[in-house]
DNA sequence: CAGAATCCGTTATGATACTG
DNA sequence: CAGTATCATAACGGATTCTG
């Protein structure tokens, strides 16, 4: 388990996914333009990294210009659901009341 | 969002989480004891910056020697079903076949 | 277009020794 | 017991330049 998270760590990579979440199939290029912040290197990077963790697909259209598209895999899409709970338990901080309790015997 | 996730950020953090989850609540020596690979600068570094980004809860009893107790506050429970989420993610990865397509046009 | 290669500063993590 | 302080290193991220 411990192992599986770190397959997310990385500062880029839960961002990627968000934009290829939903079956979304994305250009080198139209992932640059659509997350501004991130330097080619890192963008790169970090798909690589989850294209051989089985996570983000790399398609080569072998033509000229280069074309390669980047999507999901299966078990990648199949974050979602995990990623939703992570952002409803974000919402929840809202709702709680501060609980910061010292019993101090 | 992003935001909220580097809260979790932090090589130990899940792992400390995993141990409180369901209420528990354990002393810093027990925390040392159940995760050995964790030195103490980490442990109580992570455990402090939950605590101030109100994840954990910090029990001091004023007592010698003393003895401080470590749990999680209702907003730190309430990330039990998304570690959830993220640990049946993880167990999918065995059923799903490896998909590793490129169209190669 | 889609990268690869290189240099470099920042951050994260660790080992060790000391203390109320 | 439950930390703190210090030093060292490794991992991460970014800017820039070059290429098939």
């Amino acid at each position: 388990m411990e192992n599986v998270l770190k397959l997310l760590e990385g500062r880029w990579k839960l961002i990627i996914l968000f934009h290829l979440f939903g079956g979304n199939v994305m250009r080198f290029s139209e992932l640059e333009r659509a997350i501004p912040a991130v330097s080619q290197k890192m963008l790169i990077q970090q798909l690589r990294q989850m294209e051989s963790d089985g996570i983000v697909r790399r398609i080569v259209h072998h033509q000229v210009p280069p074309k390669v598209e980047y999507g999901l895999t299966d078990w990648g899409q199949a974050l979602c659901p995990a990623l939703d709970a992570l952002l409803s338990w974000a919402a929840r901080r809202e709702e709680m009341a501060p609980t910061t309790s010292l019993p101090d015997t």
